[in-house]
RNA sequence: AGGCCUGUAGCUCUAACGGCUAGAGCACCUGACUCCAAAUCAGGGGGUUGGGGGUUCAAAUCCCUCCAGGCCUGCCA
């Protein structure tokens, strides 16, 4: 490990096999990443813990599906591309030291920190948690230890998560300020651009697992199709050669991801009615099964190879808990909680 | 630990005094219409009314008990 890479921490929530979203919101960038510095990639289990689980999705109160969200989650990661030669890739959980770092980080926030944090207001909201609890509150504060425990510098997120990597800085200031020693180095957001996935319902709204507007790696190519066919299109468009409006439309989202090369083509024959919906969805289809193909064969043969898997989860803990220690016997050096003996 | 409240379809709720096969909206699925999707129309699935016991000819409704959750008070830290 060379001491000149900057280190990289980011987190999934274990939803299960990737959708379109988790690739090219997440998963690329990560892929970009892990070449140029020293990443660590972690499915948080915990943080899946810190609301209560909508419909059959995991939740604290339902952790049923909790084990194979993570395999299949981590087998569309190296599917995709993460190299576990060139990356650390773990489940959070099993360095518990970071645990314990997030108990001790908690004594330093400030309540107020989190009460005031906008990510924890909107959840309440949009996900209608009535009775929220101690962990989701604190859930800034283990997102911190998630980071703080590698030394992270930056974090590369979406803007929904901005705030929360803002609080981190926040805390890890705070701690070294506390105990005046530059224990962490104070984490920073890593804005990129990624290009919205919409989901197959609604151009305006993000594709994702629980609205069940998504397009996953482990669908089939005849799954694809379906979710393709029953995507949102032009309402105005109701004859095959009326003049659409493809700016609105979900098929014509994925078209400039898929298909690159004919997008104004499918732009004009679209709007001047040359192009029906169902001619142009089959297109998509094609090319969208096309470009999906080697991964999922990829996801096809790893799911047949368990044991790498977890031999690439557990190698991947062990070498992530060597830091998380290095780093938590630091923390507890400058706090005066070393064992004398 | 005590007091109070809540529990009915995936979600939100209705079902007077105990009384017909426990209903509706949304969501979901199917069909019709559409190049498809949406919208619209038609149809459909889905419930041991939180569990158990009791009273009664008859219980979602009344009583007991247990479970789960919430609010309040107390106690401990």
């Amino acid at each position: 490990m060379s001491e000149s890479k900057k280190i990289i921490t980011s987190g999934m929530r274990p939803t299960g096999s990737l959708h379109l979203g988790n690739i090219f919101g997440a998963l690329h960038n990560w892929i970009k990443l892990q070449e140029k510095y020293t990443c660590f990639y972690f499915i948080v289990d915990w943080h899946s813990l810190t609301t209560p689980g909508f419909g059959d999705a995991v939740g604290y109160e339902n952790t049923k599906g909790l084990q194979n969200n993570i395999k299949q989650m981590v087998i569309d990661w190296i599917a995709g591309g993460l190299d576990p030669k060139k990356c650390t890739i773990f489940v959070q959980s099993h360095v518990p030291e970071v645990a314990e770092l997030y108990l001790l980080l908690s004594m330093i926030t400030p309540l107020g920190w989190l009460e005031r944090n906008p990510t924890y207001r909107e959840m309440l909201k949009d996900y209608k948690i009535e009775y929220p609890t101690y962990g989701l509150l604190g859930y800034p504060t283990l997102q911190a230890a998630d980071i703080l425990a590698y030394k992270g510098n930056y974090v590369p997120v979406g803007k929904d998560q901005e705030s929360h990597v803002n609080l981190s800085r926040d805390i890890a200031g705070r701690f070294n300020n506390l105990y005046q020693k530059n224990v962490f180095p104070l984490p920073e957001v890593l804005m990129t651009e990624v290009p919205k996935i919409p989901g197959t319902d609604d151009v305006n709204k993000k594709m994702s697992k629980s609205a069940g507007n998504y397009i996953a790696l482990i669908h089939s190519e005849q799954e694809t199709l379906d979710r393709i066919k029953s995507m949102f299109t032009d309402p105005v468009k109701i004859r095959k050669t009326d003049q659409g409006h493809p700016d609105g439309c979900v098929v014509f989202a994925f078209h400039k991801i898929y298909n690159q090369e004919a997008v104004t083509v499918v732009r004009q024959e679209c709007e001047e009615g040359s192009r029906g919906c169902v001619d142009c969805k089959m297109q998509l289809a094609q090319k969208m099964n096309q470009a999906l193909k080697p991964i999922r064969d990829k996801r096809k043969e790893l799911e047949q190879q368990t044991d790498l898997i977890y031999d690439i989860l557990s190698s991947g803990a062990n070498q992530a808990q060597k830091v998380a220690q290095a780093t938590l016997s630091e923390v507890k050096d400058v706090m005066n909680l070393t064992r004398k003996k």
